[in-house]
DNA sequence: TGGATTATTATGTACATACATATTAAATCT
DNA sequence: AGATTTAATATGTATGTACATAATAATCCA
C-alpha cells in the first residue's frame, strides 16, 4: 500500500501555494528535497508539480527550478463538442437542415484566412442546427475540396458538414475566435430571431498541417453561453 | 542516447489515428504491445496515451482498453491573463480607471450566482481597462469580503480588482460563461461605442471552496475576439 | 436461468535508478 | 572588464518492476 500519490502530492502543493507558504514569485523546494520531505520518490512530486505549471499555478525551468508565478496566467479547459451532441447534452431534441451548398470562389477575406489563393474553388456549406425544432446555431462554412475530396460525394442534408468533418477529416491544428457580432437582417431570418440581436459566434480555422480544411463561422441564437471551469 | 520518447511514440500514435490505421470507434493494442512494438518502456507508451486521452483523441478505460472515439470531444486550452497582460500582449499601453466603489446589498441575480443570502452586503467594483487610451473592457464586480477582508483596506485605484483578486485570493474553482450582449445606454457611455452594439462578455464567478469570492461580467469593446488554439 | 461471486486483464501509479537537457553560475582566457 | 568556456544543477524523461484499481468475463450456486 502507496499512501501517497502525485495526486496527494499536489494538493498538498497547491494547500502551501495558498497559504502563501510558497509566496508568490518565490521560489519552491527541489524536487528532491520535496520527496524526501513527503516520503514519496522524485518522479512522483515531478508528476504533481508538472500538472500544476500545466495549469499555470507554477512556472518550472530547469537549472532554475520552480517558483510560483506572480501574475499566474490559470488554462481553462474548453470541450468542443460536435454541435448535436452539445444540444443533446442539453437534454434538447437535435434537429438540422442544410440551406444551401455550392462550389464556388470565396470571398478575400476566406481566400486570407485559409491562406489559399483567389482562385481556388471552395464549398460553401450553410446550415441550420436546431435545438427543440428552434434555430440554434447557424453554420456558415467554407470547404477545401483539395484537403478532402471525399466531401463532394458526401450527402450533407442528414449529416451536417460539422459532424462529417470531424469524423472524415484528419485536422491536425485548428484556430478558434470567439466574439460577438450583430444580427443582419438574412441572418436574423435564419435564426428566428431579431435583426440587431447580439450573436455570440465562432470563427475556427482548421488545418491539415500546412494544408487548410476548412473555415467556419459558427453563429449561435441569442442568448447562447459557451461555458468552462477552471 | 533513447531514441524514443514519449513525444515520438505520441506522433505515431497520433498518425495510426489520422490515416485511420486506428479506425474510429476501434479498439488499438494494449500499452506492453504496443511498447514491445516501439521498442520502449509501457510507462513510455503510458504517457503518450494519456497525453492523448486528455485532450480527447482517444478513450481509455481499465480493463475494457484504449479506443479511437467516433465523436471525439477535443479540448481546447484557454489562457486567463490579467487583462492588464492581455492588454501587454497585444502592444498596446494599458490604462486603467476606477468609476465606482461601494458596499451594497446586490441584486437578486448576482445573490444567486454567489449562493449568498439576500442580506449580505458585498461590494461593488466599476472600473475600466483601457489599450491606448480607448476602452477596452469594462469590469461589474461584486466582492464578498467575508472572502477577502483584505480588499477593504485594498487600493484599487491604482491596481485593478482583476489582478489584485488574481495576487490576494487563493480561490480553487472558476465557472466562465462566455456570450454576446448589447451594450446599454450606460455600458455604450463607458465603453466609447454606440449603443446596441454587439459586446462580448465573460461572466466568471470564483470561489475558495464552498465560500463565494466574486462574480464579474467582463463586456469588451466591439471588436473584441478570444483566441483559442487546439 | 439469473444473480452473486470470483478470476482476469488493461490501465493507473509508485519507485529507484540512470541519463538527457537546459540553464545558470563559475572559471578561464584575452 | 568582457567574452568565452566549463562546471554545476534542477528539471525532464526512459526503464523495469511491482502492485493498485476498475471493469469485464467467467464461474458458481441456488
Amino acid at each position: 500500500m502507496t499512501a501517497i500519490t502525485w495526486q496527494s502530492v499536489q494538493a498538498e502543493a497547491l494547500r502551501r501555494i495558498r497559504t502563501r507558504e510558497w509566496p508568490p514569485g518565490g521560489q519552491i523546494p527541489h524536487e528532491a528535497d520535496l520527496a524526501e520531505e513527503l516520503g514519496c520518490a522524485r518522479a512522483t512530486v515531478n508528476r504533481a508539480l508538472r500538472d500544476l505549471a500545466e495549469s499555470g499555478l507554477l512556472e518550472r525551468r530547469r537549472k532554475a527550478g520552480t517558483r510560483v508565478p506572480l501574475n499566474p496566467v490559470r488554462k481553462a479547459t474548453l470541450e468542443i463538442p460536435i454541435i448535436r451532441l452539445d444540444v443533446e447534452a442539453r437534454g434538447q431534441a437535435y434537429g438540422y437542415r442544410l440551406l444551401a451548398r455550392e462550389t464556388t470562389l470565396p470571398p478575400p477575406d476566406v481566400c486570407a484566412t485559409l491562406k489559399l489563393q483567389a482562385k481556388t474553388p471552395l464549398i460553401r456549406i450553410l446550415a441550420l442546427h436546431l435545438a427543440d425544432n428552434t434555430p440554434f446555431c447557424l453554420e456558415d462554412r467554407w470547404i477545401n475540396p483539395l484537403a478532402v475530396p471525399e466531401i463532394v460525394s458526401a450527402d450533407l442534408t442528414t449529416i451536417s458538414a460539422n459532424e462529417w468533418l470531424v469524423q472524415n477529416a484528419a485536422f491536425s491544428r485548428g484556430d478558434f475566435a470567439f466574439g460577438a457580432t450583430l444580427a443582419t437582417d438574412t441572418t436574423a431570418l435564419r435564426l428566428s430571431c431579431p435583426q440587431g440581436a447580439p450573436l455570440f459566434t465562432v470563427d475556427r480555422t482548421t488545418w491539415a498541417a500546412a494544408l487548410p480544411i476548412t473555415a467556419v463561422r459558427l453563429s449561435y441564437a441569442p442568448g447562447y453561453q459557451m461555458r468552462a471551469e477552471i
